[in-house]
Parts: structure tokens; C-alpha cells; sequence
DNA sequence: AATGAATGAGGTTTCATTCAT
DNA sequence: GATGAATGAAACCTCATTCAT
């Protein structure tokens, strides 16, 4: 019995996806992800109490795999500059392979009401204090900048990522987001300017 | 005539601006801007094609204002360093100096059309270029790095100032946007990792 | 221009009315009596708040004029019992000449939501205390008994006559309603046993 | 099995007048009756073929016991006028005894479709016959007026009960039920106006 | 007999836009 | 140019009822 509630309730976030994906925030209305789900309308509130839960729990799920998979993966590195690169690598592979939930959640999801806006918020969280962990670690071992506002920092890191991936889709995807990492990263690292290591 | 025109024009788009930061885009009914402007509801459409127009005109008046301040102030500066510590100051200040203004342009209009986001993305692509002009004269400088790929900067840098404007409206502007000046700038231009000069 | 609004403020209640009378209460969708009225469905909410405000004003216009009638009418007579002939006599010969708000009024309008009928409690609220105030004024005057209890007599008095209403509504109002006013009336002032007066 | 039966078709009657007089009229979905009774939703309509006839079932189940006390309780008596004391009495001291009856009946059930109010009707008439026949018996001892109208006079004394019991609830049942009996059959029997018996 | 997941029709309300004055 | 009354399309959600198990 649980089995085939989890199945339609996966069946009809995958359709909102979908339809989303397909016709923009404004054009998911809630008839159109049943009839994509091939469920009757009102079978949709057996499963969400209502749209915005529905979008809610869509980004959740989503979303909140993707921050899970970013702290599993932190775990066996090491240094805080890997962990950033490991970091960004998912990020940017992540949506790469996903290009449905990447227009979703950088072009339409950002349109939502301020209720969702806000519930998006809460699910990302966890995400921007990660980094600001990895950055604060970096600290600790005296390979980043002990001057660094941490909270501040977070904000440029995520911001930067964001930025980049909702150019991506914007482009149309024209070219390699994944390929983008390592000149991502470098910049984080390294900054804008021309600097080389002392020499000891 | 036409002065009169202008007139109408410029009342109509503060009466916008006020109604947006009061009551969010989706508060911002064509009728409550009417009102607010001390005209009738019909009159707007003499001004503007429809809502669209509006708030699109209402984005280039008031955005389309910063970035030229952005060119001008340029102009007369050396380095790329420099150039680049002078857009973050005026990004910041402005915004901290307007925050309906910085309302509006971080949280709700985002929340807009995605006929209304590509406009709003043509009015900022001029600052943007404007961004990786900077990045382009640093490497002919010479101080910044060779190796940078300036389309990608000026996303990273766009995308991490406007990450730290929004999370400051979001907080409720409890502190001070525009201190976040040269610890956004030396992100920028350092990088994350303890790094010296060479030593010649 | 006042003049138009308050035409087609009463082409819709006036429409209501009829729709309310041929369909009922639960039938009365706004689409329909925007239709019956020759209006658009949003012209309805120029002139009323929501569907809930149309049919309390609706009944506050009808009944409202009605207690008005009785209040006007009153005021000539001489004796409580001569009053209270002719209240009932209004009450009857009006509902008898108004088929449809008849219906509406003993019929569809009890159907209907909890606020409504509160606010329907509240218009005939005057008609009830002006029942009691022709009670009081018989027991000052003597011809009334002395210890009548003034607010359970307005109940009885008013419920006995609303109840004739309703099934005279109920039978297809095949007899004459106004027929009943002297026999009600007489049943108020003498009751149901043989009595003759003192003489004196 | 019957026993059984019965058994269910008890609890969900029970259950119904429960949440009828808890969520009223409309807060009484057929999932919350099945869910209070303990059954599932589907099991309702194997002892009722609709909701309405679930209503009906509890109008007939409730007030027709209440009815068929009042045939019991007048059989012993003699005099029209003690037979009405003794049904406003029965018909005041239940409905004070049972508040959640007397809620359902007064209040939510007059809120319900055309085609369940007639049948409220339908179970009501035996009492308001029953009233006739006191009329009639009345008439005949010589003790009430000849010139009664025994069908209109049945329709007075049955709508001015009802409407006290109404106004009692709908008062929040501050003061006694019962103790307005007495009051109410001298209405009855005496009307309004000070009279005296002949004295021979 | 009992279940309860699924169905899907149906109605109120908002608001950008128009056009007669 | 200016008005503002009128338009009408469009969508979320509820809940009585069914039927496969």
C-alpha cells in the first residue's frame, strides 16, 4: 500500500517537474500536472495539501537529495580547497545531467510567491552553511585567509555558482557547465590577480 | 505638450516603484498604480503598451540610471583594481542609498514574467559587459591573471555582488551593505587561499 | 452617474431575486444572475464585495424596506390591537403580493451559510422589537394582560405569523394569504379558548 | 447478522448528529460521519444510499421518536387544554434535555437541500396534525372557539413553539427552555388581551 | 461485508485591458 | 488627452460517490 502511495506521489512530482519544465512556472496549473501524471485532479490533494506544497515538496526533494549528496561526499576529503572543488563539481554536474530540474530551479522556481520563495530559502540553507563550513575549516588549517568573513564569504561562493548556472540555461546550454569547474574554483582560490606562492 | 507627457510618464513610474516596495509585484495591480499616480486607469495605457511595458520601463529608467553611473564613474580611473573597487562601491552604496529601490530590483521583480526577466536581463547586460571590460583591461594590465576566462568572471563576480545585495535585503537590512565593500573586492582580487607577492 | 450605478446596483439584485426564486438557493451561481441581470460576472463585484454581500443586500434592501412600511404605518394607529392588525396585515398582503421575494425570503434564504443568516438575523431584528413595542404599549394602555412576558410574546407572536408565511409558500399558495390576517390576528388577541368580556 | 447490521447503521447515525452538531450543516462530509462512526468512507453506503438519505435517516430516527412520544403522552388526557400543556411541555423539556438535537434541528438542518427539508416536513407533519387534532378535540368540548380555523390555528401554535426554541439557541441557551412553557400555553389559551370569564 | 484510494465536475473571484463618453 | 465602468477568461480546490480488492 505504501509502495503504490510513494509511487504516485513520485509519479506526480515528476510530472510538475515535467510541465514545468515544459511550460513555465505560470503554466503549471494543477490539471495539467494531473493529466501528466494520469491521475484525476483532485488526486493530486490526496498527496499535497495543496500547489504550493506540491512545488514545495517538489523543490525538497529535489534540491534537498542534491545538498544530501554534497555532505556525503565532504566527508572523505581533506583539505577545504578540495572540498570546494568536489562542491562545485556537483553543483555544476549535478544540473548538467538534470537540465529539466536546472531550468526549474534557476528560471522558474525563482518566480514563485514569496511563501515558496521563502520555503525554497529554508531548503538551500543547509547548502550555504555547508560551505561556510568548508570555508571556516580552510581557516583553521591555514590555507585560507584568516581576514575572511565567513558569512560573507558564503554568499559570494553561492551567489558566483548561482549566477553561473542560470547564465547556462539562459544560453541555452550551449556550452559545457562541468567544464566550467576547475575556472571556477581557481577563481575562488585564487582570486583576480596575479599572485604566486612565497618561496620558502 | 510633450512636457506634460513626460510629466504623466515619470509620475506613473514612481507611483510603480511606491507600490511594488509597498506591496510586492503581485500587489501591484495596474489599478493601485493608477490611483497612487492621481490618474485613471485607462491613462496608463497611454504611456505604456500594457503591465509589461510598465514595469520593463520602470526597470530601465531606474536600473538603466545606476549602470550609466557606473560608466561615468570609470572612465577616469587607472587600474583594474581599482575600476573594479569603484563598480562594488557604487553597486552597494546605491542600492543601500535606495533600498525600495533595491527591493524591487532583488525581490520582486524576479519574481516576474519571464518576458519581463529577459528585459530586465538586457538592461543589466550592459553593466555586466561593462564588468568584464574591467577584467579584460587587468589582464592586459598585467596584474590580473592571463589564464582568466573573462565571460566567465563577470558572471562570478556579478553573481556573487548580487547574492550579498539580496541576502541583505532578505535579512532586513540589519547591517551595513555598503561595509561589505573591501572584503568583497578583496575576495575578488585575492582569492580564498593565503598567498603572498613574490618577493623579486 | 450615481444615477447609472444605482441602476444596475438594482438590475442585479433585482436579478438575484428572480434567479434565486427560479432556481434556489443553491442554484443561484453568480455567472447566472450576471447573465439574468445582462451583465459580465465581474460587473457583480463593482457593486457587491463578494457573492455572500449581494444576498444580504439583497435582503436588507427588500426586508429592510419592508420593516420600514411597518414602522411608517404604525405610527397613526391608536390601539396595540389595531397595531398589531395592522403589522400582521402588511406582513401577510405584502409577502401575498411578492410571490418570488416570498420564496425567497421563507424558502431559499434559511438554506443558506451561517453568516448569512445572521446578517439576516440582524435586518429583522427591528421587526421583532417592533413587535414588542406594540406588546408593551397594549400592556400601558390596559387592553394588553399585565403579566405578558414581552419578549417570549414577540417570539410567539412572530414565529406563528412567519410559519403561516411558509406553508402558505410550501402548499403552492393555493389559498389567499391575506385571508389569514383577521383569523391571526384574532388568535394573538383572544387566544384559543371561549372568553367573553366582563361586563361591567 | 441483522444485529449486526443494525449495529452500524446505529453508529453512523450516532456519529452523524455528533458532527452535524459539532462542525454544523456543512462541516458534515461524509468521511468525517464514517471516521467518527469508525467504518471507512465506503461502508456509509452500504446502510444509506446517499447523504441525503443518511439525513433523512437521522430526522426520521430522532424527531420521529420524539413525535411518538407526544401520541403516547396525550392518550391519558382529558381536556384540550391540558393536552397542549403537555406537549409544549414535552416539546420544550426535550429539546432542553438534548442540545445538540435541539442545534441540529433548529439551526443545521434548515440549512440543507429542498429535498431533505421536505422530508423534515414529512416527519414533522404527524406532530402538527396531532396539534390539529387538540384543536379539533378543543373545538368539540366546548372549551376552545368554534370559529377556529383548525388548519391555520395548528400552523400559529406550531410556528410560535418553534420559533422559542430557536431563539433560545440561538441566544446561546442562557435562561430555561422549560420554564417558558407555561407563559406559552397561556398565550395559547388566553391571546394577549385581558379578559375575564362570565361570571353566571 | 468492508475498505479507502481515486475520481472529476463545478463555482467564486481577480485583474489586465478596452472603449464610449 | 483623459476617464473609469465594464469586461470575461482562467484556475484552484472540495467532496460525494464509486469500485477494485
Amino acid at each position: 500500500m505504501t509502495g503504490r502511495k510513494r509511487e504516485k506521489y513520485g509519479l506526480i512530482l515528476d510530472a510538475a517537474e515535467k510541465v514545468i519544465a515544459r511550460s513555465g512556472y505560470h503554466g503549471a496549473q494543477v490539471s495539467r500536472i494531473a493529466k501528466e501524471a494520469g491521475v484525476a485532479d483532485g488526486t493530486v490533494y490526496l498527496y499535497f495539501k495543496n500547489k504550493e506544497d506540491l512545488l514545495v515538496s517538489l523543490f525538497r526533494e529535489r534540491l534537498g537529495s542534491l545538498v544530501q549528496r554534497f555532505h556525503d561526499s565532504i566527508r572523505e576529503t581533506h583539505t577545504a580547497g578540495e572540498a570546494l572543488r568536489i562542491v562545485c563539481g556537483i553543483h555544476f554536474t549535478m544540473l548538467e545531467k538534470h537540465p529539466d530540474l536546472a531550468h526549474v530551479t534557476q528560471i522558474e522556481l525563482r518566480q514563485s510567491s514569496p511563501k515558496l520563495r521563502s520555503a525554497i530559502g529554508l531548503t538551500v540553507k543547509p547548502y550555504i552553511v555547508l560551505i561556510e563550513n568548508i570555508v571556516r575549516k580552510g581557516i583553521e588549517e591555514n590555507t585560507f585567509r584568516a581576514d575572511l568573513d565567513t558569512k560573507l564569504t558564503r554568499l559570494l561562493l553561492f551567489g558566483a555558482m548561482d549566477q553561473v548556472v542560470t547564465s547556462w540555461i539562459i544560453s541555452g546550454r550551449k556550452y559545457s557547465l562541468s567544464g566550467q569547474v576547475d575556472k571556477t574554483v581557481d577563481f575562488f582560490l585564487r582570486g583576480l590577480t596575479v599572485q604566486e606562492r612565497k618561496i620558502r
